[in-house]
Parts: C-alpha cells; structure tokens; sequence
DNA sequence: GCAAATATAATAGTAACACTATCATTTTTG
DNA sequence: CAAAAATGATAGTGTTACTATTATATTTGC
C-alpha cells in the first residue's frame, strides 16, 4: 500500500512537468493554451460524465462556465471534435503511463502482465494535472468512446490522425507480445478485443450484468483478460 | 456449396412461416402489422446503413416512404426506439439461426465452434424476409449498435426487457461453454466479449485496419475467437 | 353495401440544437 | 500606450424532435 502511494506521489510528480500532446488537426485554437480552454475540457469532462455525450450540447456549458456558445466555437468545430480531443487526450495519457509502468523491467512476460492490468482495469486515481479529472475521462471513455469512431467521418478523422494515439498504443502492446510468441498471428486483434472488451465489461457491470460474471470485490476483469492472453499467446496450435 | 445452398433454401422456407417477435414495450404499434409499418422498417435499414444512425431523421425517412413524421411517430416514440427495435429484432434472429445451426449436433464441442461461427462470422446472405434485409441490418449492428445501449437510459430501457434478446442470445452459448467446462469461471464474459469484438473487428478491419489483423481472403475474425475460445475453456488452470 | 371505426395524410406550430455573423469590450503583448 | 488578440453580447438561420389538429382514406363489422 505504501509503496503504491508512493509510486502515485512519483507519478504525479512526473506529471506535473510534462503534458500530453493531441493532435492540433482535433482543434481549432489549443485549449490547453488559455485559462477558458481549461474551462471547457474541465466541465465538459464533468458534463459528459453526469449527462452523457448526447445530452451534452456547446450551449448548457456555456452557462456553467460563465461564458458563450461563440466562444466555445473558436475552440472546437463542434461537440464530435471535443470528444475526438478528449478520447485522443486519454489514449496519449495512457501511452504515458504504459511507458512508465513497464521501463525497467527486464522480462517480457511481466511487461506484458502490467499492460493488460492497465488497459483492463478501472482507474481509481486522479493525477494532478488540474483541468483534467482522470477518473470521469475514463468513464468517459467507457460510455461514448464508440460514438468518436463509429461514425460515417471515421474515415476522415483518421486521415487527420484522430486516432493515432490509439492505434500507437495497441501498437506497443502488440510489439510486447510479439516479443513473447513471434509466431502469434493475431496481436492487434487481441489488444484490440481487450481493450474495447474491458470497457464493455465495465459499463455491462453497472448496467447489464447479465452479459458479465463481475463478482464484487474481485478483480474479475483484469483477471479474465489476463488469462485470456496468456493462453492465447502461450498455446501455438 | 451445394449443401450450403440447399441450406439456406431450407432455412429460408422455414423462416417465411415464422416471424421474430420483438418486445412490444419497444414500440407504439406493431410496425409488422401493417404496410407502412414494414416500410418504415425497410427503408428505415437501408437509410441507417446507408448514411448512419446521426444522419437518420424520422423527416428524411418520412419523405422516402412517401409519408409524414407524425405517421412514423404513432409506430415508434423516436428514432431511437426503431433502433432498439431493430438490434431486438436481429438477436431474436441471431437466436433462432443459433438454434437451427446446433439442432441435431450431439457434440458440445462442435455445437460452440458452430455458435461461435455463427456470430462472429459476416453476415452475408439475405433471408426472405421481404422488409428486412438481414445483410444491411448486420451492417447497422456493427456500426450503430453501441449506440442503441450505451445511454444513460440504458436502465430504463433494460428494464422493459429492451435487451433481453441479446441477454438470451449470451446465455445460450454460455451454457454450451458450461456444458463442456463446468469449472470455467467468466462464460457471459467470453461470450459478450467474442460478440462485440467480432463487431469491432469487422468495422476496424473496413476503418482502421491498424487495429486487427485481417487478412484478405482469409476468416481471420471467426478463426481468431473460435481459437480463443478453446484455448480459455480447455485450460483451466 | 354502408356506417363506424381506424389509419394515414396534410398542415401547422414550438422549443431546442447546431451553428454563423457582427460588433463591443476586455485582456494581453510589443 | 497602442495594436492585436481574446472574449462577451447579441442576433439570426436552418434543422431537429417532437405535438396538435383536422381532413381524407381505408378497413372492419354488421
């Protein structure tokens, strides 16, 4: 416990000096780069989190950040381009915290153990970066993340490397468990379906637990996934 | 091929005596029933497929069947009830085609690989339901149907038994599992993670092939989760 | 075959949403 | 301190998501 606190004070330390970088074609003026930009990933993180992504319009917050639609506006195109930026923001963010997780450790096996208990599990722990609540951005993930890339435009938005943090990232993980079975034909699939799978398994626990085998106080998503993989990659038929 | 075809002649002479009944809490009046009824269910597929879910409006719908809103509003209460309408009505289908594959088959074993066949391979041949074309509709559930339940309404909508059709679809094959792996913890886990994933797998591999790994000509998505499955059920560490 | 019931069409209207434009005011910067 | 940039205030347009009303077909029961 203590060791955890102190790897998150660390964490948080690192943090405080760095800054997660998305994709300037997701905006149209960097919100990262005014007090009103900060604004407007704060609350509409929090907006999203309580109302949800459909229910969220430009107009209700601008009233709960004192300020106008218009303005909102000079920012992002419109809603679909803010949850771009959040969703691309998340996936840097988690990029980040894979790299650190995993540097200096000499076997493969337990590299790749620590990725899939990152992606897998629920984040509990706020950083320190201010305007940016990581516990809410990924409920966010969770819940509306389909709707930034099942779309029509998905195609365009691609283009522009909207989602390039996220590919980069199941990248990464695939090189790992190459690195652990060269012959495994299927890496991305497999990172992709634990990926996604793990954030289906998180919303269907809270609101359709028939599709899921969740036990309270067991870490039964992380674990199923894990052994998943290890089987997966472990037995080459 | 030839028992393929004399196959599909057969199911398709079945399912022209059978209908797939959808909850009657999802909509105002039965769209079966009447003519407008089947149209706003035809025309509506084809437009979802054709230009998305966001785009659909019940405005554009109405001038291509040649009718009003107000006349496709006394058979659903909004679009998205037509959408929950439409997933419900493909799992109910998904169910009856998972029961007719497996009839007759005495081995377990054999019973899930062609369960897992079934659902995670592309739908590619249209039934002889007159107003369903089962191909585009596959098309929507693999591109909108995370759209029908990751709402904030989802317990709601769970509640009128919205879901219960996929929910029965999942446990099906979750007994099959059973039946073949007493011991094996996580089947609703692996059963909803092979489905949506296939999903996911079939949109990334036309959208954003960086995140799978298919190859051209091969089923690589079917072939990927039967190999996953058997590996998880036939492990049990 | 006709009256009654029902379904659909035609039309109109409201509130909210998704923007765009213009101009005034404040804040920042050289 | 002047010029530039950012923000606020206000207004306006077209569309969406409905609801309401009334007229006209169509179906059904007798």
């Amino acid at each position: 416990m203590i060791v955890l606190l102190l790897y998150l004070q660390v964490m948080n330390q690192i943090l405080g000096n760095i800054s997660i970088n998305v994709n300037q074609k997701i905006y149209l003026k960097d919100p990262e780069s005014s007090d009103l930009g900060k604004k407007i990933l704060s609350e509409s993180i929090n907006m999203i989190d309580n109302i949800g992504f459909d229910e969220f319009t430009f107009r209700k917050l601008a009233i709960v950040i004192s300020s106008t639609e218009a303005s909102i506006y000079r920012y992002f195109e419109n809603k679909h381009k803010l949850l771009l930026y959040l969703t691309s923001w998340y996936w840097a963010w988690m990029e980040y915290k894979l790299v650190f997780a995993i540097t200096n450790i000499d076997c493969p096996r337990e590299r790749l153990l620590r990725s899939i208990k990152l992606v897998t599990e629920k984040i509990q722990q706020d950083g320190n970066i201010p305007h940016i609540n990581e516990i809410k951005l990924s409920n966010i993930l969770i819940s509306e993340s389909a709707k930034a890339y099942m779309t029509k435009s998905v195609g365009n938005e691609n283009k522009i490397g909207a989602f390039s943090g996220y590919k980069k990232l199941v990248q990464r993980i695939s090189d790992l468990i190459i690195e652990i079975n060269p012959t495994y034909k299927y890496p991305h699939m497999l990172v992709s379906t634990i990926i996604e799978g793990s954030h289906h398994q998180h919303f269907f626990s809270d609101h359709l637990p028939r599709l899921t085998d969740v036990v309270e106080g067991e870490d039964a998503i992380p674990a199923f996934y894990t052994q998943l993989t290890l089987q997966a990659i472990d037995n080459v038929q």
